[in-house]
DNA sequence: TTAAAATTGTGTCATAATAACACGTTTTGA
DNA sequence: TCAAAACGTGTTATTATGACACAATTTTAA
């Protein structure tokens, strides 16, 4: 009986995690500027390496929560990096994926402890290694989705206006939308539950403040369509 | 300098690929008797190990190659599987991606060579270790992309008639479609050339040999749609 | 030689979804 | 109290979709 495979060389792994955020006006990105070795000073995604003893998806869930003190967040996978000088210290293969979190709800200390900081997308500065490249790929993806299925929830806090909504949406694909039309279109979904309040924060009309039906969001998950022109990609 | 990461493990890196086929009837799955340990006379996928000096996406170029006799094969990453017990032999991470091809373009040696068989979904035996699972994955995967792109076209010969893409979406989606309804949609992408030429093989009134545009597949790969009942996954 | 059977190509129609656009309401503050 | 800004809902023309009908082609068997 075999032990091992032969003739066969084990690579480190890594993972990297492109981390979204949205104040209300702008995507984000939570970056961390570098405090360590390799490319100290310089900006990167959040990462780390899969352990022996831990499943992929325990670590994905490891990184997230070291940097954001959250568990159960939402994040896709998004592709398996493996060119082979990548990473200039040592051959390694990074499992890339996004996550999705509501920009004011994670702890301010790990992020601190991570020297993490909320960038807006189209301020972002280069990073390290192929993480442009890959947070390219993350944007893609997540315009992709998002226009399938209704993840933009997850960016969001747990009750928002139909406007702060179509605002996300004109973020996350750079485009303005009609008003009536993105209305209409919302609330066809029944996703939507009227909590009887209203946005207070409003110095004109105060919209409706609407929570997501859990129950009809993981049912019809796959239901969901939002084209936004083909996906403009 | 650092000239290497301290304290991570590495870890082989597998990669295993469900390779597509279409029969005119059903789809099929290129699978491995294995004639080799471990396992050594059950059934699994085509896989192999990333070595030291290959790029992922060169390893599974040269996986299909191996397996098929062709190159620029069209594959999609699909996972990556992590869990820690995964393969029972040694931890293994292994990167899994679905490949389409045309059944009857692929290189038999190729296929004798590695004891590969085609087998048609319906009939796919028990697979070793989490191999199944990828399967379920590839193929929900596969009722995805089909629906949004015009992939589909990789598993046909060059020419082929709308009755047989019909039968190709039929046998994706495991449901029957409307005849005049699937001919005026797929007409409408504009994506297929009348080549002139008849089949022949008919025996009945013989179906018009269309050829895809090459061209237009390009630009058009994203805005391509055939739903089917929101995927019916 | 011709009619039946199978299959293909094209057309119609009612309904649903979408995009473009208009109007009235709420709220604050000048 | 009235102007400005933002919100909620409605209308209409166009397009897309699903359900369905009919005529044309080809082979086979009467």
């Amino acid at each position: 009986m075999l032990t091992r495979y032969n003739h066969s060389t084990r690579i480190l792994i890594a993972l990297d995690c492109i981390v979204f955020g949205f104040d209300g006006e702008e995507l984000k990105l939570l970056l961390i500027k570098r405090d360590f070795e390799p490319e100290r000073g310089k900006w990167s995604l959040m990462g780390g390496f899969l352990n022996e003893d831990e499943d992929l998806e325990v670590a994905a869930n490891r990184i997230l929560y070291d940097l954001t003190g959250l568990k159960d967040i939402y994040f896709e996978e998004i592709k398996t990096f493996g060119e082979i000088n990548r990473d200039p210290v040592e051959r390694t293969v990074s499992v890339c994926f996004f996550a999705l979190i509501n920009i004011h709800a994670h702890s301010q200390d790990a992020a601190k402890a991570q020297n993490a900081f909320w960038i807006s997308l189209k301020d972002r500065p280069d990073l390290i290694f192929d993480h442009s490249n890959m947070v390219d790929l993350a944007l893609e993806r997540l315009r992709y989705r998002a226009a399938l299925h209704p993840i933009g929830f997850e960016l969001l806090p747990e009750k928002f206006t139909i406007p702060q909504l179509q605002k996300l949406y004109e973020a996350i694909y750079d485009t303005p939308l009609d008003r009536r039309n993105f209305s209409r279109k919302i609330l066809s979904t029944k996703l939507l539950i009227d909590t009887g309040e209203k946005n207070e924060n409003s110095a004109t009309k105060k919209a409706i403040l609407y929570k997501l039906d859990q129950e009809k969001y993981q049912k019809q998950f796959n239901a969901f369509h939002y084209f936004v022109s083909d996906f403009k990609v």
